[in-house]
DNA sequence: CAGAGACTTCAGACGCACGTGAAAGTAATA
DNA sequence: TATTACTTTCACGTGCGTCTGAAGTCTCTG
């Protein structure tokens, strides 16, 4: 039934496609790997063997996707094993909510318009559309994200 | 009124944000040069000296960025020098409409669901819920636009 | 308290994408 | 046809992010 080969091929397509949106690639492959797994926890070693990478590498990962709150560690008592563990099951929907990056494009684009003389300017003009246009994105994607919320809960 | 230094600087803070989300640097930095002037057109010896970056940079970049459909070449009957305009002045409008990441993403993920023995298995199931999800944003992006579009006409 | 197991840190190597600068190519002018 | 103006191509150098592997640190167990 499960295609072991196939879904490391799709662990790697799917880091790459988010390593190409900045996301670190290693830290992709974790939590891919996390995504994958039947098992709803994972230790750094067992990380580290089914990508087969080195345990530094798996380190530097988790580090990431911990402090992003994408992971969450679980010390297990009475061992130096430590488990992890999805922090949120949809994070991609959550990292998608915040978006930060439209509202860093508007900031820069609202200096841009300053430094070309104001929105009265012909470029100063091209500029302030710019930014209005993410202001506008950044302002509509969180209702989005409602709409699919409404329509998970309208489907059970 | 306008500042050279800001102008610049904004520019490539800009290109930087672009870059993040996997856009070739100096075709970014072209792109703002564009936009950023008072002039509707620029030669590609204009934006090399704007830029201060070599010849053979900008010839790199114009290609990628008039292949892109973003700027239009314009030859100067009678000489051998090209002039560049922007192919469509709110390009960051029909970049975002396309968005074929997300296409590519949902596509990755359904293969990935078939690797993990079908959307019954544990990981199946949250490959699945990703999938559909990408799938959702893919279609509600084209109508995220055509508000914009509304509202833009709107305040005419 | 010694040893084993597990994670972290860090210096080094590697690969990759990018921009440079020079040389070649192409078209207009004389 | 030679010259000039502009663009494209490409071999090279560089910088950056990333992974490796070894050494270091910590903590549990015998």
């Amino acid at each position: 039934m499960r295609d072991e080969e196939a879904v490391r091929q799709f662990v790697e397509r799917m880091s790459r496609q988010l390593s190409d949106w900045g996301f670190p690639p290693m830290a992709a492959r974790v939590l891919f790997a996390v995504m994958t797994a039947e098992e709803d926890t994972l230790s750094a070693l067992d990380l580290a063997e089914r990508l087969d990478v080195s345990s530094g590498a798996v380190s530097g990962a988790v580090r990431y996707l911990t402090d992003s709150g994408l992971l969450r560690r679980e010390p297990v008592p009475g061992s130096r094993r430590d488990l992890y563990r999805l922090a949120n099951e949809s994070w991609w929907e959550a990292s998608l909510t915040k978006m930060n990056r439209l509202k860093s494009i508007a900031d820069a684009a609202d200096e841009g318009v300053a430094a070309l003389g104001g929105p009265d300017t012909r470029s100063g003009r091209a500029i302030a559309e710019m930014r209005d246009f993410f202001i506008f994105c950044h302002d509509e994607v969180p209702l989005m994200m409602e709409k699919w919320r409404e329509r998970q809960a309208a489907q059970d």
